[in-house]
DNA sequence: AAAAAAAATTGACGCGCGTTAAAGAAGATA
DNA sequence: TATCTTCTTTAACGCGCGTCAATTTTTTTT
């Protein structure tokens, strides 16, 4: 994948859903001010503390997002995959980053300069009314994650994930392709990773789900959602 | 306090924070749209689930946002304080109220029209930013939050709790007062109302603070910190 | 001021889940 | 294909914190 032209920068911005609707010359005009970056896989993006330059917009590859803990092990606070953005809350405050950012896969990302999506902000209303819908989603998700680790055991916790990740799936088949590692998944959910590995062994013998590899296969939906809560 | 007209109405939006700057007319045309209500201590103000109708923002009193959970207990998210606003995610999205809110004093407290809101939005960049930048915070609390409840022992939630009213004091002489009980500030913290006494005692016999009822004097900053971490 | 209700404290107990350790499976490297 | 690394699984153990229960303190009601 190549990018090295601005018309080519614009063209993405245009096909990401915050950007949609914004006239040829707007979309220039952010492009101008963006540059885009690769990271390897296992590459640090930035660490918490640092000084935010802009939104990040993943091309392709993914992302991690994470507050390290002072003990070594860390909380998983999102999985950015392609199309979606980070650091954006950041770059609307005058913070450093909250948290680390780490690739999980070799990926291509785009850096959009602050200045100019403030500017870009003020001159489009509709951009802004996406931005607070975007955070506003944000926020809603991590609520749900605060949900989830206040108020859930081991296997709920498992199979409500289960049960949002077939709400995501547009098929009847109940198929999850889990997007990531187990390691990270069980960090996502604030699991050790053996317990994660307990609680789908222990799902699989009770004959609600079947696991292979990163693929798993629900059986029993009804069963699975009653675990749930 | 009575505010039984537009005019008084205008001008208490205009000392918010999220309003000033803005222009007598477009603060006259939100008070046109913004309605007061009354709430009793208990009282519920909305249910998990229910429509919103706009962005509260809180007068007078103290409003706690919570999850409730099947088993009875809740998670609380928030405690609103006066001129701090709650359910503006929601009016940027359509969707159910993802929690419920409750009054845990006598409140006074303006419901601020969804449409007029975005309307005033769509006019007024000022307006637009200072949302992304509420937003943002909230955002960023409740990272906080997480990162509070997924990787702190009880005692490090309670000592950075302290020390994080310490830094909101302006003084130096480290008093806190509880804004809400110790039931309530046990279920912020996602502890047992039990283990929240236990770790005050306990903080008190090393002789880093002293307890007396909703007061909470300081006596060894250095080592509050470090607890915390 | 007395009675009732709610909140806070204290102790005993048990369970869920993290920790440690070790072995097995899957992927990467050459 | 063989070796090394990383990921996943399984088992044994222990601790932190929630649960239950009883008492004391504080707040509210009459």
């Amino acid at each position: 994948m190549m990018l090295e032209n601005r018309h080519s920068v614009a063209e993405i911005l245009s096909r990401q859903p915050l950007f949609v609707g914004l006239s040829e010359a707007e979309l220039q005009q952010i492009a101008q001010t963006t540059r885009e970056y690769r990271v390897q896989k296992n590459e640090i993006v930035f660490q918490k503390g640092e000084s935010p330059q802009g939104m990040h917009l993943v091309i392709m590859g993914q992302i991690k997002l994470a507050i390290p803990s002072p003990q070594g092990s860390e909380k998983v606070m999102h999985i950015v995959n392609p199309g979606q953005s980070f650091g954006e809350a950041v770059t609307f405050l005058d913070k450093p980053y909250p948290l680390s950012a780490q690739a999980t896969q070799d990926s291509i990302v785009l850096l959009i300069d602050k200045q100019s999506l403030l500017d870009a902000i003020d001159e489009n209303p509709r951009l802004a009314r996406k931005m607070l819908a975007s955070l506003s989603v944000r926020l809603h998700e991590l609520m749900s994650d605060i949900e989830n680790c206040a108020l859930r055991t081991s296997a709920q916790k498992v199979a409500s994930y289960l049960a949002q990740e077939c709400r995501n799936t547009a098929t009847d088949i109940w198929t999850i392709e889990l997007g990531s590692s187990k390691q990270t998944l069980a960090a996502r959910l604030n699991l050790a990773p053996e317990t994660l590995s307990r609680v789908l062994g222990q799902l699989s013998k009770s004959g609600i789900i079947e696991v292979h590899g990163r693929k798993i296969q629900v059986l029993d939906r009804a069963r699975l959602d009653e675990t749930a809560r």
